[in-house]
DNA sequence: ACCTGAACACCGTTCAAGT
DNA sequence: ACCTGAACACCGTTCAAGT
């Protein structure tokens, strides 16, 4: 990739992010493209489509997940703290930007969603939590993690659409926890 | 009402049901207007926006509430199996249309929304379930029927979005009703 | 009083012309 | 090889002119 090339490309993810993080993720492309002082075609070149340019802004987030799996994972309380607490912070690595919740949410089953790969990683994470509360017995049957995502999804999805604070639906996913304790 | 406008508002709203059950609640208005016969401007007389237009389609689906609530709260069985059956109708009837589950529930709470009547008749049959329940003592404590509405929603927009039937998310309406249940 | 439909605005996407 | 930006498509919304 020619030098130009890739120092536009890079500005783009740049501006994509700041402006995915004021407007949601359906903000204007052009937009975009204005504030990194490119052609709107040179977006299209480097990013056919939406989800391909989201894909590149949650390249950074992973580092954020996988960190977060690691501190649940470390903690030591009862099991049902350890799921609230992780639920919670999965709603909350989901909720970055306005439409994350329901984008992710909806590409977390289908291969062919240019974001599967971020999803592939949540739904790792969410399997290693389920992991650890299966082995000290405390999860209910035929509990499965890719399940707990899109759960968790649903109620993010609901904050998300009503522009509400996450905080809101704390008593929504203790209820989710529940369920999935023994 | 002069007559050729009660006519044509009459039309729009069954055109109108028709256009958005084949192709959800954002297909073009445009295509409303063209396939009723009407001008672009006669459809924005009489539903200055389009919750205007999903509230007056909405009307006769009110109905068809109150009959599932009826038949719900006439259920001879286990609590458990009661409130799967009502969590599985709530979300069917949210999920009439594409974009109904997201639309809905994140009208649940916005006092200004147009469609806020329809929410509570929701939440009022909601309400009467959880009352049932409640009675015969099976609730856990701190249940409120706005909340199971939103969890419920969730799940629902979880698989409109994925455009995968209800069914394959019934799994989770499980884990809800077991969170739910004392 | 109500209707029509052209006109405008907005935004996504493409592509011919330029470097 | 990459970029620009005008041009096109699509759709929501308005409004002047008509009945």
């Amino acid at each position: 990739m020619r030098a130009d090339a890739k120092r536009n490309r890079d500005r783009i993810v740049d501006v994509a992010r700041e402006v995915f993080r004021e407007k949601g993720y359906d903000a204007p492309l052009d937009e975009v493209a204005r504030r990194a002082g490119v052609g709107a075609g040179t977006l299209y070149r480097h990013f056919p489509t939406r989800d391909a340019l989201l894909d590149a802004i949650m390249q950074s987030w992973v580092d954020r997940v996988n960190e977060a799996t690691e501190k649940t994972l470390a903690f030591e309380g009862s099991d049902r703290d350890l799921l609230v607490g992780w639920l919670e912070t999965y709603a909350g690595l989901i909720s970055l930007h306005k439409g994350g919740p329901a984008k992710i949410t909806s590409a977390m089953g289908d291969p062919d969603s240019p974001i599967i790969g971020k999803c592939q990683v949540l739904a790792q994470a969410s399997q290693r939590v389920m992991d650890r509360l299966d082995a000290a017995g405390a999860l209910r049957p035929g509990v499965d993690a890719v399940g707990v995502c899109k759960l968790v999804g649903g109620v993010a999805t609901v904050a998300d659409n009503a522009d509400q604070p996450l905080s809101t639906v704390r008593p929504l996913l203790e209820v989710v926890a529940d369920g999935l304790l023994r």
